[in-house]
RNA sequence: GGCGACGUGGCGGAGUGGCUACGCAGCGGUCUGCAAAACCGUGUACACCAGUUCGAUUCUGGUCGUCGCCUCCA
């Protein structure tokens, strides 16, 4: 049983799944500026459901956007003095790179608005003929008042669209509210050639018509940010309705929440957006993904990098706990608990909990129980998305080495040959109950970043930390 | 101002009408030459005020507070 909670009836809805393929659509980026967290908790926490569906046998259809040509790509780029594409292909490999060290599967449809002009011009002459859209002096507008069941997703007000506005609105539509399908081009900026005239997509065409030409007329789930649902939403919508009225454009509509750093919302306008590659490179992409399974996909989620920090702690105990042991699904019990707090409106916290529960309590289990328990638990971090890939140990520069190793007379071949001398000479002060001496090769260690720990196996470790 | 969400121990974060969440940090211990790591043990939190109830952190109402959306945003 799956329950996921639906924006559009504002409720928990036990989801009805046909054993077709399911077809998802997540509203990706608009490409203008590097990705932050928000942006990482989005991809991350659809991609825990696209994967937990796989999970239960089912085909997925996912199609992510990328959109590509907007107001703020073209002034960025214009004060950056470069073409609109050229920012537009940097930012969208900056995202390529963060989707894939996040592990997010790749969509099996990764559309750009500037492809689909054509199925965005025919979307726009479709709503036209079914008279819920006009043309004007500065574009052709989605008539609102046409559309009765306008706002409901959001549960706004008609006046309070309107009040709350302090942008400037455009004295040639009909309503405040209308909102722009086509926006003509104004002079210097791109344009693409139409019926109506020179001009540019609006932002939510775009969705509608791709999700028409790649999905189809109705699809199961249409996923984002919730700051996403009004307007873009809303309106994509009311598009969509007013095309094809007889079609149940979206199933379900799912909305994650945003990240707050201390207490705010992160957002472009707030000036306090952090680069998501920097922790990633940081932190490795599995803590990150851990960062993002440790809340409700729903609710608000601090972000501190001390909650970083403290996430790749707890997730080690995870991975040490699996390390040896092949991912397999075999502990029913554990299974069934998985299977409840996902269905649970993907309640991954718990899940972690109830998962720590398990590991405190295999102290008591048999050699072969405990193993079907690691497994299961990897098992279940693997369906999760997580690699258990190492982090590839800080490369210390070459040169910094040899000088270390030059003053205990150890030539420099090999980090594991150097380190293997270095731990027997230390051994012998040590015997020789030479601690002093013993502590100091440790802490001169750790000056230049390598960390011992005394009565482990290995005997020592890069200190990653 | 309008709409919405929320307020749980030092921090993060589940959950429930009566019973241990869990993780991190802290504290005590085992181990150790000393550390670190590891392991064991350890916490009567549920904003405030009323009400319903045998009993409320969990339900209802009010108060205060925080956050989000209302403008481009995941």
């Amino acid at each position: 049983m799956l329950n996921l909670y639906n924006s559009y009836t504002k409720s928990l809805e036990e989801v009805e799944l046909s054993q077709d393929e399911i077809k998802i659509y997540l509203c990706g980026p608009t490409v203008q500026s590097s990705p932050h967290i928000g942006h990482g908790r989005s991809s991350v926490v659809f991609d825990f459901l696209i994967r937990y569906l796989k999970y239960l046998n089912h085909k997925v259809l996912f199609v992510r956007n990328i959109t590509d040509i907007d107001d703020k790509i073209i002034s960025k780029s214009s004060e950056q003095g470069i073409e609109f594409q050229e920012l537009a292909n940097k930012v969208m490999t900056e995202f390529g790179d963060v989707y894939s060290s996040l592990n997010c599967l790749t969509p099996d449809k990764e559309p750009k608005a500037t492809e689909y002009i054509d199925e965005i011009k025919e979307y726009i002459t479709q709503i036209l003929n079914k008279d819920m859209a006009y043309i004007s002096e500065s574009g052709v507008y989605f008539e609102t008042s046409n559309f009765t069941d306008y706002l409901k997703l959001s549960g706004r007000k008609l006046d309070e669209v309107i009040s709350g506005t302090r942008v400037e609105l455009q004295d040639d539509k009909n309503a405040p509210e209308d909102f722009a399908l086509w926006k003509f081009a104004k002079e210097g900026e791109p344009y693409w050639d139409s019926d109506w005239g020179k001009g540019r997509p609006g932002w939510h065409i775009e969705c509608s018509a791709m999700i028409n030409a790649l999905l189809g007329e109705e699809i199961d789930f249409h996923c984002g940010g919730n700051d996403l649902i009004f307007p873009h939403h809303e309106n994509e919508l009311a598009q969509s309705k007013a095309a094809k009225p007889n079609k149940n454009f979206v199933k379900y509509w799912l909305h994650n929440g945003m990240i707050n750093l201390s207490g705010k919302k992160m957002s472009k306008s707030e000036g306090n957006v952090k680069i998501l590659k920097d922790y990633i490179d940081e932190y490795s992409g599995d803590v990150m993904r851990f960062y993002f399974l440790r809340a409700q996909y729903r609710s608000p989620q601090e972000f501190t990098e001390d909650l970083l920090i403290e996430s790749r702690t707890t997730f080690k105990k995870i991975s040490e706990f699996v390390e040896e042991s092949k991912s397999a699904p075999i502990d029913k019990n554990l299974l069934n608990i998985f299977e409840a707090c996902m269905g649970d409106d993907l309640n991954t916290p718990k899940l972690i909990g109830e998962i720590f529960i398990q590991i405190n309590h295999s102290v008591t289990l048999e050699e072969e129980e405990l193993q079907n328990l690691r497994s299961t638990v990897r098992f279940i971090f693997d369906i999760l998305g997580f690699t258990f890939t190492k982090v590839e140990n800080e490369k210390l520069p070459k040169d910094k080495l040899i000088k270390f190793f030059e003053e205990y007379k150890i030539i420099f071949e090999t980090i594991e040959q150097a380190m293997g001398e270095f731990i027997s000479i230390r051994e012998k002060y040590r015997l020789e109950r030479e601690y002093k001496i013993a502590d100091e090769m440790r802490n001169k260690l750790l000056e230049i970043g390598i960390k011992i720990e005394d009565g482990k196996k290995d005997g020592w470790s890069w200190n990653n930390n």
